[in-house]
DNA sequence: CATAAACTGTTTACTAGATTAACAATATGG
DNA sequence: CCATATTGTTAATCTAGTAAACAGTTTATG
């Protein structure tokens, strides 16, 4: 940790708290993880890897082939406004195509490319790594447990 | 969940799939989650209350104070230029004081007031307030787990 | 049928959070 | 003393995201 290296001059109040506040607030500790996780997933895909919701939404539009922007946009939780610039890179890249359905003239449907399979495939390999390398010092169980936990945040949406 | 509320005339393609990659993954859980608990800390503490990080902040120039601000972005995790605009804000709501230290003239103290005592203790209340509230569907012992998960994924963090 | 309401994809403007690079002032270690 | 490093700060930049408006289209209702 980096705050380790210092020269510690000021560590006469640090000694002081025996475990701050900060610790035991679910918010503070999920952010903590999350800004971990997030930047080993970019250093992991690399430069020109995707960004991570990015990627989220290459992978519903593989498992989803056909589904609208809107329907994706509710899907990653996000505006359909913001989803335009990650469909654009998408689709520039030649991942996806927007098409356009018979029945209704307003919605491009989202259909991934032979090349978005197979290139989402390899990616879905690197993070799987990324995640497994990182998270190492957990157990099977525990990743479960972990994921259950955070599943049961999310339930609690409306 | 807001993706049931719609006409579904596309929802041909969603029955397809059992349980989408996604979810496997620690990482989009993780901001899923975090991006609820989020919110809801904003909802709770209202519009002119603290923001997710400058609750951070106060907290621990409450419980160590005389850190500097050096100190006090490493224990946030983040750049000590971005912190300028946080202490900017504490000391303009009178909360915090900037005060130099006599051995040296570089660094200046951050040390509480007493408003600023007073005023991180009910803030502190209101944000426990909101996680009790916020995740009611976890037991205290599955509260106390999930933060064991997310200390051992900062606790890789080198 | 006619018309109001709703939905889709999009653009534009804006905000928040964060990073990097540079800087002057100051301190520390050969 | 001189090189190196640290502190707080500003400025420029980037990303992620929201909100509001819009034209085109569809659906619902009187």
């Amino acid at each position: 940790m980096a705050s380790l290296r210092k020269t510690d001059r000021h560590a006469e109040d640090e000694t002081l708290v025996e475990t701050p506040d900060l610790e035991e607030f679910i918010g503070y500790n999920l952010k903590r993880a999350y800004v971990i996780v997030q930047a080993d997933f970019r250093r992991a895909l690399g430069e020109d890897g995707f960004a991570p919701r990015v990627f989220s939404a290459l992978s519903l539009v593989v498992q989803y082939p056909n589904v609208t922007q809107s329907g994706l946009a509710r899907m990653l939780g996000i505006e359909r406004s913001g989803l335009v610039a990650i469909v654009d890179e998408l689709e520039g890249r030649g991942l996806l195509k927007r098409t356009n359905v018979p029945g209704d003239r307003r919605v491009q449907a989202l259909v991934p490319t032979d090349k978005g399979k197979s290139v989402y495939g390899e990616a879905r390999a690197a993070v799987r790594a990324h995640e497994d390398r990182l998270l190492a010092n957990l157990s099977v169980d525990e990743r479960a447990t972990l994921m259950a936990l955070l599943g049961k945040i999310r339930a609690g949406e409306e």
